[in-house]
DNA sequence: TTTGGTTGTAACTATTGACATTACAACTCT
DNA sequence: AGAGTTGTAATGTCAATAGTTACAACCAAA
């Protein structure tokens, strides 16, 4: 299992508009020219990401922008526009009500299994999309 | 995106060798009786916790215990049985190395990546198999 | 030593999701 | 009106999940 590649397409794209919204026009061919996937998926997660209010986009002329500051923007709103699953973990449907653990086993996984989502969503939070940027501008 | 049903399957055929292995033998039947799901999926997961050493399994005769004390058995060592990905996240292939998003976007976000699993990995180490059978027999 | 119950595994199928690609209608600025 | 762009549908490929049948190999007890 992993985690489809939209997740660091959607943060590329983020870090690029971030970084060129105010010199270049960011169509979904400039930016998929850098991350090199093609510019309709680009379009797909650019469509994404607006749906979540992290972007706009302008229609017919062209061009996605941040809607809100980068500051404001963490890895984990970049995860949840485009990971549309509202629960990480899979449990089998139907376990045996006439056998003990069967009855019992949602119960006794189902917080353990939210604890866990939910320590992973809070080290999402830790990393904004200002920190890539200016870390990334660093290293060019 | 989800994680396979064998995680949840895993834990539920553990919490059950855990708590009947002294009065019926565990063969794949019983155990596919109380998960309700087919016997040949419960034999591919057993193998594989028995592979990672949590359980032994009496070839011929039939039959899983297990292969340590329940309280030295973690979620994440199940999950790490039944999940072989070494990575969470899906990175995209071949971002373009001419723009200096592309050129620096792994060595950004790498670090970052790793962390947000080790802090899923670190919350599933919380959990012992000798708790949830605790807890499952409190409920019985 | 045969028999019965069990495991390990291969083979096949169905279903789903990811991803790439082509195509085109709809939109908006010049 | 035209050019460039977006949104989206349709199609194809590939891999993973999951259910199922089938059977050789195995071991203990009768």
């Amino acid at each position: 299992m992993q985690f489809s590649s939209r997740f660091t397409i959607a943060t590329h794209i983020l870090v690029c508009v971030a970084m060129f919204q105010e010199e270049q026009k960011m169509t979904s061919n400039f930016l998929a020219g850098s991350i090199q996937v093609n510019p309709v998926v680009v379009r797909n997660v650019l469509g994404q990401l607006s749906d979540a209010g992290i972007v706009g986009i302008r229609a017919g002329v062209g061009g996605a922008f941040l809607a809100k500051p980068a500051e404001d923007i963490t890895l984990l709103d970049i995860f949840k526009a485009v990971e549309k699953e509202e629960a990480l973990f899979h449990f089998h449907e139907n376990p045996n009500p006439l056998c003990p653990v069967g009855r019992n086993i949602h119960s006794v996984m189902d917080e353990r299994l939210e604890e866990i989502q939910n320590a992973m969503e809070q080290q999402m939070t830790e990393t904004t999309l200002a920190q890539l940027v200016s870390e990334t501008k660093d290293r060019a």
